[in-house]
DNA sequence: CCTTTATCGATACTAATTTATCGATAAAGG
DNA sequence: CCTTTATCGATAAATTAGTATCGATAAAGG
């Protein structure tokens, strides 16, 4: 296992969770090693770009063997920090966050809710999967005296700052927030932006210029690989 | 209105909607302009970014006045082909499915949501908000006949390629895939997926490493800007 | 009408990221 | 034991993205 000399580039770790997925998705009864230019073609990736990116997590890889799978999966997770017990609360019980709330596979990445948080009167006092739903009022207080190190925001845009202003008074240090506004927080807090309207800006735009393009596409049989 | 000269880079187009979200927030009785610096301001962007990125889909910008806020609105709403009536279809009723299928907002993003698709046969043959749920085995034949352009895959993983293989099948060019695999698609196809798992890589490497850094940190009486 | 100022757009520069090349090495086969 | 082959890791080149600088221009003020 190695950590790469300097830091590694924000695009960088955004693949590793891949590379992680993707090793833990192989067939059960098969070879135990796997060589970079296998990632890469399961991927759709460079052959060169996974050896650099592994090459910052791990370095268990032998020439002509490639990489054992079991060691790069524990590499990956602990470069990552899976595997350390984040605790995490929830704000904002609509549609979304009741969804995420609900989803059973965050722990596989260390993300372990402890409570949910709405202004809702009629949903304070329940509960969903054993975590109960509190008033936004508790926030701060809550967070502090649970060490709550992450805060997922799933609010209205209008009330995503203030959300976000509590949770960095509990002392929370992560925030995920789904709200389409810029927050701002202190420096060693990281927000990190999950923007569905990127990617569907990508979608629409791949739409637009290839309706242009070629309008009269249509009769491809559907020829999709694997 | 401008169509910069070659294509636009993929970092450039997902900005863009946040400038657009940024633009329509802005308080009702505002100055008809925005300048540059402005917008940069508030979103936590470079000055010279922003001016670069709205010259690919603007020309609208004054010197000493800024961008007409209504015309760049109009522009980057053109630019990404919202507007265009998507027709859309989701696969996977599941939680998440659900929240996405009860989410309004994706109009405004052109994107129209058709009908629903599951395998489960106690939900075939209902409805969310008029949206009807049919069996999967119809997938290919009714995208077909209603024209879908695009796919959102809210399966889970195993099942995943064999939706998008029926999506493909039924002439569908865009498919946004929420399960945690990478999909084989013909190239005129582009799969765009929503990888929650990579979010959460930051927000975890980020706490892991800080933690190691300084473990003592803890007072910071909630500054949150603005 | 001329000067000042805010702000854009273009050009030049710098930094980050990806891709290509090549030598080194571990295993397999003769 | 030597040769061959698959595959890694490192260095170098190319591409791409981001940043700084500067002249140009539209409006405002004298």
């Amino acid at each position: 296992m190695a950590s790469g000399s300097g830091g590694i580039s924000r695009l960088a770790l955004q693949r590793l969770p891949t590379y992680l997925s993707y090793l833990k998705n192989l067939p059960e009864g098969g070879p135990p090693h796997i060589s970079a230019a296998a990632i890469a073609a399961g991927l759709g990736l460079g052959e060169v770009q996974v050896r650099k990116d592994l090459a910052m997590v791990s370095d268990a890889g032998k020439p002509k063997v490639g990489y054992p799978v079991d060691g790069l999966v524990k590499d990956l997770e602990h470069f990552l920090g899976y595997g350390t017990c984040n605790r995490t609360v929830l704000v904002g019980v609509g549609n979304l966050g009741l969804a995420l709330l609900s989803y059973s596979g965050f722990a596989e990445y260390g993300l372990h809710f402890v409570a949910a948080f709405d202004v809702n009167p009629a949903l304070i006092g329940s509960s969903v999967d054993q975590k109960p739903i509190l008033s936004v009022d508790k926030l701060p207080v809550f967070c502090r005296e649970n060490g709550i190190q992450i805060g997922v925001l799933t609010v209205p845009a209008v009330a995503a700052q203030a959300c976000c202003n509590a949770l960095v008074a509990g002392g929370v240090r992560a925030v995920w927030n789904f709200a389409p506004v810029h927050l701002q927080a202190p420096p060693h807090v990281l927000v990190q932006r999950e923007n569905m309207a990127s990617s569907l800006a990508l979608l629409s735009y791949h739409l637009k210029t290839q309706e242009a393009q070629a309008p009269q596409e249509e009769q491809q049989s559907g020829t999709a690989g694997q």
